[in-house]
DNA sequence: TAATCAGTTATCACAAATGATAACTAATAT
DNA sequence: ATATTAGTTATCATTTGTGATAACTGATTA
């Protein structure tokens, strides 16, 4: 897998597990002490992140670490040239 | 819990899925197509890697991403500091 | 219409990860 | 004794993530 769609893949992986929790990327990124457009950022898959960014989220979240890295509730928005 | 201590959690559990391999950190390092004083550090928790540096070492191992962050199966080696 | 809310995007300075090299220790094998 | 293997550590240049600010769009609300 390209190492792109693996960011985006944790991006939309984020925004489902906030909007579980009902809150804006501004809620979330406040609990993690920083910024929205950071938030903004990382659920856009623009972002090679770091552990401590992603286990900032994970905490603000109230989920283990692992729980973002659980794609199977994705819905598969793949395009033609993928294999699977 | 401290940043810090979840990058040795992490550079553990490499480790442990590394010599459930029976390879070196040599070996392992150059399936990732980077040194293995790279991988030294990752393993003794030195940095803050990022997703695609776990990712490529998870690619290597045969394993998801998120098997890295399944601490569950490590020996707890923790002081008396902590909590629980 | 004006104000507010949600999210995106561009830009910047700073800090830190990456990748590589080399020197080192310790253990094992020839 | 020497060579090899495994892992660690220090250092360096380069790249990139982080955190912040500000300007923007679009939608909703007063």
């Amino acid at each position: 897998m390209a190492v792109d769609k693996l960011h985006k893949l944790i991006g939309r992986r984020i925004k489902m597990l906030r909007d579980k929790h009902n809150i804006s990327q501004q809620v979330l990124a406040a609990k993690c002490n920083f910024e929205k457009s950071n938030m903004s950022r990382i659920e856009a898959g623009n972002v090679n992140s770091t552990i401590s960014t992603l286990n900032k989220i994970a905490v603000a979240l109230d989920i283990p670490l692992k729980e973002i890295f659980d794609f199977s509730d994705l819905q598969k928005m793949r395009d033609s040239s993928d294999k699977n």
